[in-house]
DNA sequence: CGCTTCTTTCAGAAATTTGTGAAGTTAAGG
DNA sequence: CCTTAACTTCACAAATTTCTGAAAGAAGCG
């Protein structure tokens, strides 16, 4: 059992996390139920929690969680458990997976190198501003080359730091 | 002197890549008339501009391309000149310093690290949820050193590339 | 110094985004 | 099969964001 003021304090601890960390993630950009939703996971026990354990901690509706799930899982940054011999769903945020995840940017690196591409077709290679945008598009794949090998490096590090999962 | 339909392709050239690349650059996260701004900036030939001419080909009011302006400078993403011997400003994007500036997203994970160090603290580095946060923590702290260094590199393969600025 | 030109700030209108309740859909279990 | 628990979708209300016009604030120039 634990001691009287410590379920207490502890849900405070959690909340505390959950919207001082999602606030980040919002100001990077992500929209504030994904974000919340995805710090709630991230600071559970057991990684895993069900719709209704979510929208009872978050204070939000179920139409609310499922929302922010559907984009978490687009975005792979959760994944979808169905629990057995129940239709309750569970999700997952893996330790790794997530922040893999976080690399999967790099679908948003290819759009941007495409959009770019376009750009020095339109303005010609030759132009002043062509030229400005080739640099940059060489920039982005520079960096998704060496993202690619960054992670590998993280992999190495990691095991030696936290052992094998 | 252009040729005739010239002038008129190159506008609509510049137009479409300005409207495609902010369109990315909104999905990422930034908001549409610092993007846009950006945008123009980028595909400008002299990689600047006044805020007239940013208010006229994006049809907006100086008004929204000073809070535009106001916000890239904040992200080091254009510099401001005064265009010495008139109160007109302009707006600049160095080649170099603008993904410079993209890489000065780690203020964002400064920012992340920092949520995770606390949520570590207020659940408890022994508990489940805190190891795994300080394993999030650490995927960042790595990141963070790796980018300096890729940048490094980045530098020196642009030089290869196109030569020094 | 005051005039003029450009930029910024601010209040509010318009548009967009976000979350809810309710109805609809799916699938487990009798 | 029918019932029921759970998830999803959808239309709408509320909140937020975004841009504008107008007024105020700088800074060159006579």
């Amino acid at each position: 059992m634990t001691e009287p003021g410590e379920a207490v304090r502890d849900a405070e601890a959690v909340s505390k996390f959950v919207e001082g960390f999602a606030a980040q993630l919002v100001e990077a950009g992500m929209q504030r139920m994904p974000a919340r939703v995805f710090a709630a996971l991230l600071s559970s026990d057991s990684g895993a929690m069900t719709s209704a354990e979510l929208g009872e901690q978050l204070q939000v509706s179920p139409a609310a969680v499922s929302g922010a799930v559907r984009y978490l899982a687009q975005q792979h940054m959760v994944s979808r458990e169905r629990e057995p011999g129940s239709r309750r769903e569970r999700y997952r945020v893996h330790s790794n997976q997530w922040y893999e995840a976080l690399t999967n940017r790099d679908v948003v690196l290819k759009r941007w190198e495409n959009a770019l591409r376009d750009g020095v077709e339109g303005l010609g290679e030759t132009t002043p501003a062509g030229r400005r945008l080739a640099e940059t598009l060489a920039f982005f794949e520079f960096v998704e080359r060496e993202l690619a090998r960054m992670m590998e490096r993280w992999r190495a590090h990691r095991e030696e730091v936290f052992g094998r999962d």
